[in-house]
Parts: structure tokens; sequence; C-alpha cells
DNA sequence: ACCGATAAAATTGTATACAAATCCATCTGA
DNA sequence: TCAGATGGATTTGTATACAATTTTATCGGT
């Protein structure tokens, strides 16, 4: 039985933190469309807020890449094309690489037991069939291997792909038909780790990402 | 006497992005310590603006990594280790080695004239020994490169990388000693543009910056 | 009908006002 | 002396007001 809780993201997040996460994924989504205008007052009004919060939530969106505000004319969805997905899958890949044989050196032993943690979690869900608290377990597994590389440039680019990935591809949907092929993957990072062996963690992490970009629909190279 | 009016190198930037790259700059130069707080009061009375422009601000910083923003706590500078840099200095690796094989895929003919104009600026300050200008044109030439990736994610993630390191040394101090080296690296990049050998760019991208991390101190792996 | 000029409306940019949270010096009681 | 309480000062968070710019609608002349 499992009596341990999966750790949330954050208790109370900020006003602006929340508008951001809702646009985000509204843009990723597909909710709001590519190139429509994000006024400041009509978002005003859909969240009953001022337009300080908003505004600050729209400069993160652009350093983010999912806006473009133009100066004096407004913030303008900008859309991601199919190339700039496979290219996403492409730069994660290489980070994930380098992610994972820091988090194999830098990582303590607290870490190391968090991960393993992570990795019994995902084995209960896959058993279950739960697709959606996989992709919860998923997410928070990868995070803890960013998190142990202790370099926050790192952790916050993959964090962004890792967004991106969930919300360019219909999770839950599509996670169904994968979860024992997925759970493996894991598997083979979490022994690298066990074994603190970098380079067979490079590999298995290389190979999860070339697997995951086959499962979100593109081919391999 | 009004004459005719020589239009700027670059359009006026916004109040928000003035202040974000003063104090960016300020930070990465250490005249802002790590561990100071950026109150928003000070900085409106240094600039002589109001908090909505300083907060604007903040938030770019914050997403750039150079700041953390504690809610109703403030805003703190965050340091740079050394082992923070060493490890930039890997991240920037990785990416430059993606981003010229995207570029020679990806280059236009007229991108790959600006390139050529870039290199042959480069060799003229090379010459006159202008290590200040130096500095300007190197930065260009690698802007072009990323420009002509098409990715938007990797131009943002590249042109950070490229402050940082810009600031992080004492650059035209230590330029000087370099630059036919410099120039003779950024030279075997350019002919792998120009025979669009990929390989060739990717090899020749990698020693560009294995070189420039040891030349900014840093021992080779 | 079309084009440009012009004025009104809408939108963004900046400043300021007010609310909420935090910080800090002082006080109290053991 | 010191831990904790307390209240004022400071600082941040949000709302709103005003200024500058852009967009839209209208109008007049050709």
């Amino acid at each position: 039985m499992i009596t341990t809780r999966i750790p949330p993201v954050s208790a109370t997040l900020s006003l602006p933190q929340n508008l951001f996460n809702q646009l985000r994924d509204d843009i990723l989504q597909g909710k709001i469309a590519p190139g429509a205008k994000l006024t400041e007052h009509r978002i005003c009004k859909e969240y009953n807020v001022s337009r300080t919060p908003v505004r600050e939530a729209f400069q993160k969106l652009e350093l983010d890449g999912l806006i473009q505000i133009i100066p004096n004319r407004g913030a303008f969805v900008i859309g991601l094309s199919r190339q700039d997905i496979e290219d996403m899958y492409e730069l994660r890949k290489a980070y994930e690489a380098i992610a994972v044989r820091w988090a194999v050196e830098r990582m303590t032993e607290q870490e190391f037991e968090e991960l393993e943690e992570a990795y019994d979690i995902m084995e209960f869900y896959t058993q279950k069939g739960e697709a959606e608290k996989m992709l919860q377990i998923n997410m928070h597994f990868h995070q803890l291997i960013y998190s142990a590389t202790k370099n926050r440039m790192l952790q916050h680019v993959l964090t962004s792909y890792q967004i991106y990935t969930k919300n360019t591809k219909v999770s839950s949907e599509y996670i169904r038909a994968y979860l024992d092929e997925v759970l493996d993957e894991h598997w083979q990072i979490f022994l690298a780790f066990k074994a603190k062996d970098k380079d067979a963690a490079t590999q298995a992490a290389i190979r999860h990402m070339e697997n995951g970009k086959r499962r979100a629909g593109f081919d391999l190279d």
C-alpha cells in the first residue's frame, strides 16, 4: 500500500503566476489560436483582476516564447509549427542527456531515495492503469532529476520543454497505450542512477526521449 | 542647425527593456552583489521611473535566472558560482552544436552573405587589433547563426548564454591576446557554412566553445 | 466609389493610490 | 538577558487614474 503522497507543485501561487499558467496551457492546448491578440482588458474581465497582474503574466509568457509583445500594439499568440515541436524534442534530448549525467554525479542519497520512491509510485499507477496519475508522477520523476543537477538554467529550460511536451499531445489518451513501455524506460534510467553509471543513464535518457518523440507521432530522424 | 536625422542602429527600446538590460549587465558584472535585494523604490529613484516598469523589468530578470522573486518578500540577486559558469559552457556547447547544424541546413542565401560580411568585418578588426569592436561583431556573427536556425527557443537560450559569457569575463582585456586565435575559429565555422558541411560545422563550433572555455580560465574536462 | 485627413474610441504605457504583507525597533515579563 | 508580543515603518501586491499611442469610424473632396 502506498502511503506517500505526490508532493504538489506548489501550495498557493501568486495571481500573475496563476494567470501565466492558465494562459500558457490555453495557448499550448490551442484554446487560444495562434495569431490571436490577447487584449489586457478582456483578460481582466475574464479573470476579474486588474491590469497589473495581467501585464506581469504577459511578460512571463513572452519570455517563454508563447506570445510576442509588440510595443504599443499588444500581445499576440505565437503558434508552434510542427517543425518547432520536432525541434523541441531534439533540444530536450540534448539537455536530458546532460541532465542525467550531472544528476548521477551530483545526486545526494536523499534525492536518490526520492527518485526510487517516485519510480515505485509510477509502477503502482502503471499496474492500476491510471494514465492521468502517471502523467503527474512522470513529470515529478523528471523534475527530481533536473533538481539533482543543481543547475538552475538547466532546470528552467527543461521544465519549459516538459510543459510544452505535456500540452502538445493528447496526453492521457495517448499515454494509456504505452504505460508499460514508458515504465520500462524509467526503470532503465533508474537502474543507471542506482549503479551511478553516467553513460548508461545518458543512453537510457536518450532512448526515452527518442521513444517519446515517436509516441507523440514524430518519426525518428 | 538641423540636418538629416540619422536613424538609430536599433529601434528605441521600451522603458522596462532598458531597465532590464541595465540591471542584467550590472548583476553580471558584479556591480550588484549576489544576495543583494533589489528594492523597487530604490530602482525607481535611481532611474526616475515609476514602479510599474520596474516590476516588469524584474519579471524578465527572474525568467532569465538573474534574480529570484520571493512573493511578498522581494527580488534577490542570484549569484553564479564557478560551477554554474562552467556548467554554462557545457550547456552552450551542446546548443551551439545543434545550432550550426540547423543553421547550415536552413540558412538562406542572403543570410549566408550576411555571415560572410560579418566574418570580413571580424577579420578587419582583428588586423586593427580593436578588441572591443571584435566583441561586438563576434556576438553579431553568432546571432546570425542563431537566427538562421529559425528556432525561437534556441535563439533565446543561446542569446542568454552569450550575454552571460560576455559579462562573466573581463572581455576586452582578455580578448586582445587571443584575437588571431578567435578569428581562425570563426574562419573554420564560416568555411563549414560555405561548404554546407554540417559535421564540419558541428566540430568547428564545439572546438570554438571548448577553446572559449579555456580562454575564460576553465581547464577542459 | 475611392483615397486621405481627421476626430473619436479603444488600447497600451506609466504613474500613483490604496491594501496587504513583511520587517524592525521597542517593550514586556519572566 | 532574552524570547516573544506589539505597533509603526517599510515594502510588496493590486487597482485605478491619467498620458500616449494606435485603431477605427467618419467625413469631404476628387
